[in-house]
DNA sequence: ACCTTTCTCAACTGTTCGGTTGAACAAAGG
DNA sequence: CCTTTGTTCAACCGAACAGTTGAGAAAGGT
């Protein structure tokens, strides 16, 4: 999973790591912070910041002894573009089934209309 | 992993199944056309065509010996919902960030704002 | 009835994932 | 200094994942 816009499914993959995302929205937030509502080690919500640094989906800084996180919102458009990209496809696809399906019903072939034979 | 978004954000973390849906917007097709390009095992493909399936994101119908995969886009909705919403609220919160610099600049104060402990 | 095609199930393997604990590092602050 | 606070690193564990092979089901074609 070498690519950015895997990392970045799979980072949302977890349902963990989509609520730090919800609320990195709403402010930045240190490691404990976002550690206090779920019932897991701290370690276990670093390695979750870690697999969402690795996506590119959030940046840290330093205050002190603190690594502030900070949301990278614009990774978000990654995926919107490949999502619409294909939606787009098949909305379509779905259209041209359609215009066939209208032309079936003029003529009366019962047939396939596929070119996939020789 | 039990939530439906989850599935569907780790359905698509995977490359080989991003290509498979997006071949599939294209038209419908058997697990044999699915696997032709990709070189890996039938059973492979099969499996990856179930992690799918439990995504939501395909249906599979039957004819004759053949499996036909159908793509069922409506799910994008899910991811792109969820994408929006918080997009949507990070970048609010940057407008808001840019009021507060600039009613800093006017005024002195270099307190929190924030009523989060008790 | 047989054989072929298409696909799935089952069992096994190596790797990654999400969690744990314990130790250690980094930066202030007595 | 030594302690406290905040965070990470390392090693380990069990579960899930992505792949394999081998067997077999499902549905026709001949």
């Amino acid at each position: 999973m070498t690519d950015q816009l895997s990392r970045v499914f799979a980072a949302l993959a977890d349902p963990t790591r989509r609520d730090m995302v919800a609320r990195l929205t709403v402010a930045d937030a240190t490691v404990g912070d976002l550690a206090a509502p779920y019932d897991v080690s701290l370690q276990a919500v670093s390695k979750h910041l870690k697999v969402l640094e690795e996506a590119g989906l959030v940046t840290r800084s330093r205050d002190a002894q603190r690594r502030p996180v900070h949301l990278e919102a614009e990774v978000f458009d990654l995926m919107t573009k490949w999502i619409e990209r294909y939606q787009r496809q098949a909305e379509e696809r779905f259209t041209r089934l359609d215009a066939v399906l209208a032309s079936l019903q003029d003529k009366d072939i019962p047939t396939a209309e596929e070119g996939t034979a020789s």
